[in-house]
DNA sequence: CCCTAGATTTTACGCGCGTTAAAATAAATG
DNA sequence: CATTTATTTTAACGCGCGTAAAATCTAGGG
């Protein structure tokens, strides 16, 4: 390829000897075209290195290549794993994704949709913050952009939905404590930010009467997205008045964990399954971090892998069918018990 | 604002009574027409909400509003907080941010500088991959486009870098854990994913060296970016073949501490600087998490806040001087010493 | 060799906004 | 009130590409 710089599609057309209207056809999809003209704009290619002014493509068309990835707080590495699924996916599938992180703010996750919109996107993968979602706007954003929604569904919104089963995952934790220790105590924050944190501590509630167990919820103080620090303070006050009323700890999710795993190390309690630990600690999601914490955090397992595939494969489908009876259904996957040091 | 949709500034300004150029003016700049005009378009705007097309604006401006971030890979939480801080600061200075992750992946990160260069940014915040970067390639971008490197410099790109003082802080560290307890074996990977890794440990032999210990070095195998299951099975092998010379560890980043310290644990070492503790453990670049390991982690702290300030306001000035002799230099930045349980 | 479906070229218009120059108007000045 | 000065309007072109219609060409089948 040479250094000149090629203006525009008319002047490669000149270099490259084949029409305007056929390289259009070509970029927009290169087997549209007869081989031997394809093989004659990918010489010129070769040689002089054009690429058509994306901004005057995005005009003219109905709909971009770009894929738009939401996510609530990107500094979350929960999400940040999530994200990079995501954003690989999109690429082999041939789009170009945008992540944006709402890091928390309601009115940030607004605007985020709101330029997502006049980005006119293919389609949106969105994890809303969930409570302090705007839901009207959300709303509106969902009837009018291709929109999965993940992680963490805001309900009859009419858009597709993937996530885990919290119900499952979380039964499954209680039985396996249950059958391996003492019936657990539930960690959680006392502001729920999601709906997920309200199925989980059902879930919780369920499956301990389900075994004949009494429930019994620790509920702690904080609002915000740090999580850990939360977990922290509130287990040492809770260590220091004696309010568990068990040796074992279900956290709502890793990264309260995490905090607790913090408190109870620093009040010298010992934990694991070991004879001499005098705690048991769970949490859900398996958090990036939660297979080198100490002791290793047992928790749920989410199958990212898979749940970026079905996400992406559903908005395809949105995506192919143009709104065509979108026949909004939500896909629940398995969590995976993922036995570790901590309990 | 009613729901009629304007289709283009045309249809807003038979709407508005204002005429299309000054609409134009008003939407480039808002003080910059009279304020009674000002008012009116304002008055329209609220009851027609009309936003004027991003593309066919971009198209016809020589630079957008954007400003890329480029990190090498997100699903790091050091980098995923950088990014953050990054972000609201764009946001704050009236700029739209555009956030890449390379993934690790050096072809990656050429498409984003390639894609990122049609996008027509204002200006770019670049964290290159390091070793594994094609030189070349980010040299030609940077050449082309306002660029501030930072976190990770390729030297002699003539661009301006903003990054931390390594050899002023691992002296910190070294001084201050020789002054502790024992000098220090340094702990790390055996390929350098970038230049900062040399640094490290340069400053560290340079400190021992000047205080009159001889320099340690213990260098563990594994690629890629999954430092903790690096550091943790590095750290299995040292401590079961007795690699370590001394009781104090100091590891070329938080995230190998992260995994020496679960491997510390898994093999029934105990850390921290109690009486009983039998070794100590201390990291580099306060990683988010490191407040909450067991025991926590005494580390150097990178003033996030502040790095990103000066990021930002060496970008827009090399913006507003349009390349106009961008005196490339250096920021570097004192690390602070963060002493916690592990050390 | 002719024929025909399919591919390509020609021609021409449209997308929505940036931008400019000249003309018209409004505001500020004395 | 006349004049200067700052803004706005009018009119028109350009940006780079999508796209449609008609004309022309190509390849494969008979």
């Amino acid at each position: 390829m040479d250094g000149q710089k090629v203006r525009n599609m008319e002047e490669f057309a000149a270099l490259s000897g084949i029409s305007r209207p056929t390289l259009s056809k070509y970029f927009h999809d290169p087997d549209s075209v007869r081989n031997s003209t394809r093989e004659k704009i990918e010489l010129a290619l070769s040689e002089h290195d054009y690429r058509p002014n994306i901004f005057a493509i995005n005009q003219n068309r109905r709909t971009t290549n770009n894929i738009g990835i939401v996510v609530p707080f990107l500094a979350d590495p929960f999400f940040a794993e999530i994200a990079r699924n995501l954003e690989q996916r999109c690429i082999a599938a041939g789009y170009a994704p945008m992540l944006f992180s709402a890091h928390g703010d309601p009115a940030l996750e607004c605007e985020i949709l709101d330029s997502l919109r006049q980005q006119k996107p293919a389609g949106v993968l969105l994890a809303p913050l969930g409570r302090a979602s705007d839901r009207k706007h959300v709303e509106k954003f969902v009837a009018d952009v291709p929109t999965v929604v993940f992680d963490n569904n805001l309900p009859d919104m009419g858009s597709s939905f993937v996530g885990m089963d919290n119900t499952q995952s979380m039964r499954m934790l209680v039985e396996y404590l249950c059958a391996s220790g003492s019936p657990p105590n539930f960690f959680e924050m006392r502001v729920a930010v999601n709906p997920n944190v309200n199925r989980r501590r059902n879930a919780y509630i369920a499956a301990m009467e389900a075994l004949g167990h009494t429930p019994e919820i620790i509920r702690v103080d904080g609002d915000g997205w740090e999580f850990e620090e939360i977990g922290r303070q509130g287990g040492l006050t809770a260590f220091a008045t004696g309010r568990f009323t068990s040796d074992t700890i279900l956290c709502s999710n890793d990264r309260l964990a995490i905090g607790l795993l913090s408190a109870a190390f620093t009040s010298d309690i010992k934990v694991g399954r070991g004879p001499n630990a005098r705690l048991r600690i769970a949490g859900h999601d398996d958090h990036p971090f939660s297979r080198f914490t100490c002791p290793s955090l047992t928790t749920v397992s989410q199958d990212y892998a898979s749940m970026s595939d079905k996400s992406l494969e559903i908005l395809m489908q949105m995506i192919d069918s143009e709104h065509q009876a979108q026949s909004q259904k939500d896909f629940l996957f398995d969590g995976i018990l993922t036995k570790r040091a901590s309990a």
